[in-house]
DNA sequence: CTACAAGTTGACGTTAACATGAAGTCAAGA
DNA sequence: TCTTGACTTCATGTTAACGTCAACTTGTAG
C-alpha cells in the first residue's frame, strides 16, 4: 500500500476529499474550474484540502442534492457580507418551498395513480380533475410580445 | 385576425396545445420526437389534438416540474398494464419522497443561514453539525470495485 | 389573388455538469 | 532504480432537454 494518509498532519489531498464524499477527483477539479471551491494551497503543484473545505463539500453536495446549479451555489457560499448572503439565501429558500410544493403536488398525482381503479386512469374523473388545475395558465394573459416563457426550468424569472 | 379556432369542433392545432400550457410549439415536437406524445392524426400534414392530449401534457409538465426526466415520464405513462405501472410509479413515489426529503433537509440548512449570528456561518458549530451527517458517506465501505458513483443525479441505482 | 401567420422537416447550436482520455510529473516501496 | 499509483493540465466527448435557423407548404382574411 502507497500514500496511505496525507503528508502534512490536517491536510487532504484531492483523492482523500473526493474519497469522503464518494465523488471522482476530476469533479472536484470541476468544481473549482467554475469558482466553487479552491484548494488552500498547492504542495509540488498537488492540491491540499483544509477541513474547512470538508464542510464546503458537503454545502455543495447537499445543496445540488436540492436541485441547486453550481453557480447558484457559488452566489450563496461567496456572498461578500451579511445582508448579500441573507438576500441570496431567502431567495433560493424560497425557491426551495416552491420546489417542495411541487414534488408534493406530483406525489399527491402519484398517489392517486396508485390508488385509482381504473384501467386507464387518464379516463379518472378525479384524476383528470387534479390533473387540469395545472394546464390554462398563461392562455389568456399572453400579450403577444412574450414569444414563450418556457415555464420548466425556473431560470431567472423568479429566482 | 387569423385562425382564431381550430376547424374540427374539439380537435386542437399544435400551437393551441402548446399556448394552453405556455409552451413552445417546438417542445411538444420534441416531446414527439423522444415518444412522449402524439397527435391523434394529420390533417394535410398538420398535427391535431385531443382532449386527452391535454390531460398527457398537464402530466408531463407535473412530472418534470417534480423532476422526473421525460424517459421516465414515457416509462410511466405508458405502461402497458396496471401492474406495470403500479410497480413504474411505486418506484417513482419514493423517488419522490426521497427528493422531498432532500429538499427539505436544504431548507433546514439554508434556514440556519438565514439565523445564524456567525459573520460566517462555515465557522458555525451548529451549522457544521447539521452539514457533517452528509459528509463520510462511502468511505469505508467503498470495496475498490465501484470506481466512483456519483452520488449525485440518481441515476438509475436507486430507482 | 395575395399576404401572412402558423405549420412542416431537418440540421445544427446551446447549456449544465460532468466523463473520458492522453501525456506527462511526482513520491515512495521493493 | 524501477515501478506504481496518485496527481497534473488540456482537450474532447456525453447526456438531457431544449433552442435556433432555414426553406418550404397550407389555410384563411381581406
Amino acid at each position: 500500500m502507497k500514500m496511505e494518509r496525507s503528508p502534512a498532519s490536517e491536510a487532504l489531498t484531492i483523492g482523500e476529499l473526493a474519497a469522503l464524499f464518494g465523488l471522482a477527483t476530476h469533479v472536484i477539479r470541476h468544481w473549482e474550474a467554475v469558482g466553487l471551491v479552491t484548494p488552500a494551497a498547492r504542495v509540488n503543484g498537488r492540491r491540499r484540502y483544509h477541513p474547512e473545505h470538508i464542510t464546503r463539500i458537503a454545502m455543495i453536495v447537499q445543496g445540488k442534492e436540492a436541485g441547486f446549479g453550481l453557480a447558484e451555489l457559488r452566489e450563496i457560499l461567496d456572498a461578500p457580507d451579511l445582508v448579500t448572503r441573507r438576500a441570496l439565501v431567502e431567495r433560493h429558500h424560497a425557491a426551495l418551498e416552491r420546489r417542495i410544493a411541487e414534488a408534493q403536488a406530483a406525489k399527491v398525482m402519484v398517489e392517486h395513480i396508485l390508488d385509482c381503479p381504473i384501467a386507464d386512469f387518464t379516463h379518472c374523473r378525479e384524476f383528470q380533475r387534479i390533473v387540469q388545475r395545472i394546464a390554462v395558465p398563461v392562455p389568456l394573459l399572453a400579450p403577444a410580445d412574450a414569444p414563450y416563457q418556457s415555464r420548466l426550468e425556473p431560470g431567472n424569472d423568479e429566482l
